[in-house]
DNA sequence: GCTCTTACGCTACGAGCCGTAGCGTAACTG
DNA sequence: CAGTTACGCTACGGCTCGTAGCGTAAGAGC
């Protein structure tokens, strides 16, 4: 998740770290402030003390540079204490996440990223890396502790335990998102604790 | 859903239709070949054979009219033929959906105007009345043929109810939509089953 | 120190799209 | 027939894009 995709290079001046956070900072702020949709390179650039110039020296594209402003943000929040049972453990990362999802300027520029990256593989391949995987850890070191606690079976087929652990991903961020942005009411602790419900039902079937 | 926000009129020269179905139709063809991104309304014009300014006596954005274009294929597609199970149902209407999402122009599409969605509220109306109360009424078609087979209890409590179909909701579509967006992986009917049984699993509990 | 190399800020530019205005014409109503 | 509205066409100012060219700033290597 280096911010640029610098060449690599050794001598000469070197890029500024501190043009690098303000880049990022600047885009996250006209997320909010503006939306995707109007949000303009020019802009960020201004807000960021930075020459336009500059800022294309290291994106490309506004969808990577939101994607990178993005990311930072999931690595902030996402974290899974163990909460002492799975229901709560998955209580607690479906809070996590909405708390997330709530703020505008992930909410907005997740699925725009999103949204573009169905027609851009590349662009798909870094979302995957910088936020989707990420948070897939996730589910793998809940059912983990789960399995330790005796919640859960150990699943003997490799191939098996991993299609699971995807469906169970998809469905849970699928849920979240779905609910937060599409149909837009909140994810409180009673959303939380019936869906927690739900999943857990299912899983001990 | 009439595809324009035409005042009461009743006197003059009326609109006309076959426009609409082109415009529309252009818009769909559009969004494959282009994307969100690059779709702008002077090439929907000129493929619909109409000039933009008759495009934007209907639509005043964007957004707007891509809502539209995509509403129509919901209509097309969402039904819930009854399977005679509960586990057959849902892996049905699982698969339409998905199916309906592996389109590039629905996908696409989709996802961009929700993400839109999340900074104009009207919008949000817009795809909500379009889109996904249509949607929600398969959940309550299908709950009532499990109940009326005695797969499923009748819930007393309405309120309660209908927390429990919403959240059926957002975790189907939720689930749906994040596996073939997000994770990009197919939505094959080997997967349904799995997530058919896995909530159901979560149902009787 | 001195030179080499790269990053930076600034300005300017052609290109494309936006959304609207103005016009003459077409279609339907009473 | 007059009145009203939709349509196609053209043209426009305004904005954003992404790039090029310049002089300057900041480290690396000798």
């Amino acid at each position: 998740m280096s911010p640029a995709p610098s060449p690599a290079r050794r001598t000469g001046r070197p890029r500024s770290p501190e043009a690098d956070r303000a880049i990022l900072e600047a885009t996250r702020a006209a997320l909010v402030e503006l939306g995707w949709g109007k949000l303009t390179m020019g802009d960020v650039a201004a807000r960021a003390g930075v020459a336009k110039t500059t800022l294309y020296r290291r994106w490309a594209s506004k969808n990577e540079l939101v994607v990178d402003a993005v990311a930072a943000l999931f690595d902030e929040q996402l974290e899974l204490p163990d909460l002492g049972s799975l229901q709560a453990d998955i209580e607690g990362v479906v809070l996590r996440f909405a708390a997330l999802l709530e703020r505008p300027e992930t909410k907005t520029a997740l699925m725009a990223v999103v949204a573009e990256s169905t027609r851009d593989d590349a662009l798909r391949e870094r979302i995957r890396d910088a936020i989707v995987d990420r948070q897939k850890r996730l589910v793998l070191l809940g059912r983990e502790r789960a399995q330790a606690r005796g919640e859960l079976p150990y699943e003997e087929d490799p191939s098996a335990a991993a299609r699971t652990a995807d469906l169970i991903f998809d469905v849970i961020a699928g849920a979240v998102v779905h609910r937060t942005l599409v149909s837009a009411e909140r994810v409180d602790p009673e959303w939380a604790r019936g869906f927690a419900a739900l999943l857990l039902g299912g899983l001990r079937a």
